[in-house]
DNA sequence: GGCAGCCTACCATCTGGTAGGTAGGGATTG
DNA sequence: CAATCCCTACCTACCAGATGGTAGGCTGCC
């Protein structure tokens, strides 16, 4: 039969990323994906060989889409502030799914994986610090933005506020606390010379 | 009598306490910290009797020494500055061990966890969002620090970004970024008018 | 004598992983 | 054209080791 239906190994992978952002890698088995997959756990390791195999495929998927999804974003806008806003809407978009960043929930659980996993995590962090750090850049350059401290340490700063703003937010069962996060974020680097966008948010 | 060496359960505890902070609580088992201590596995059921009893006195411990150093704080000095400076040095000295928030970690664990434990996890946070909100509250009605958007919201975004700041600086091995997310967040409410303080201000 | 604190021995269940086999489709060859 | 071959995708059956947990017994102190 042709593969009318999605690939099977996709469909692992799909499951697998799901069960890793909501209760991360040491915390799901084959067997759980087995049963959602609807094969047996034998199939599985035709796919994976290996856990490991099976962790640095979804790192290195989730890592591809990412960038993706970053370049989109480029794409549709040259505003800084903007690029930035729909940077956190990444964010708040995962965790209005009840799920955890893919790569902080590996951070939590980075000192029990296989050394490749490790490195990747990283270099998802790194990416996203760069990008952002070159959003900054320009934006300031532009006069869309301002701050102060280097691009590349304010970029650090965006990425880890919102990991632990997701971290924390799922720990409470209530998505609100992140959009305060963003927003505190986004007020750090409003131009204020700019148009007067006052835009008192409603502080609930 | 003194008790001459650390009553076991302490002892089970501390053991716990760390596996948790580094590995998570899925990661490490009662034989893990059977081996570390010195006993056997099923003496260990006899201090507690399930992991789910472990691990809610874990967390119970920690609430209440980290309500301790909070209190021991406010003894110590009544700069709102300098209070929340002791603050982000109670993160970063944990991180200096080569451990996570005990709380953060679980916060990602926590779909895994019993509900006793969800709940005093996101009470610990909750508790730290308090004192924080407490503390820029006073501060600010004396003239210590600067910010806009009530003292809650940025209680929440502090605690955040240092569970945040804690998780990527581990996945990435070094803790320097973690260093300049605290000085970036403490830059974040520091008065203008007041007198410079001298304060490390090398960027990396 | 009771009990805290420890022990040995054992349990069912789950873990990631392996061995070896079957079904079917597409290409290669006589 | 058909027979063969190979490969992908799946299967059943099994494995050793780890998991959290239990049953029941010993010892030494108040």
């Amino acid at each position: 039969m042709a593969p009318v239906r999605r690939q099977t190994s996709e469909r692992v992978l799909d499951i697998a990323e799901a069960l890793v952002q909501t209760r991360g890698f040491n915390a799901f088995s084959y067997a759980d994906i087995a049963r959602a997959v609807g094969i047996r756990k034998a199939s599985l390791h035709h796919h994976f060989a290996t856990k490991a195999d099976l962790g640095a495929a979804l790192v290195a998927r989730y890592r591809a889409a990412f960038l993706d999804a970053l370049r989109s974003i480029e794409a549709d806008t040259e505003s800084a502030p903007e690029r930035l806003e729909r940077y956190t809407d990444l964010y708040g978009s995962v965790l209005r799914k009840g799920r955890m960043c893919m790569c902080g929930m590996l951070a939590s659980d980075a000192a029990t994986l296989p050394k490749p996993m490790r490195e990747s995590i990283a270099g998802f962090f790194g990416e996203n610090e760069a990008w952002l750090a070159r959003v900054l850049a320009e934006g300031k350059k532009r006069g869309q933005v301002e701050y102060e401290g280097t691009p590349s340490s304010l970029a650090a700063f965006f990425v880890s506020s919102l990991e632990g703003a997701m971290l924390v937010a799922r720990a409470g069962g209530d998505p609100r606390p992140f959009d305060d996060v963003v927003h505190h974020l986004l007020g750090r680097v409003r131009a204020k010379k700019a148009a007067p966008r006052r835009r008192r948010q409603p502080q609930r």
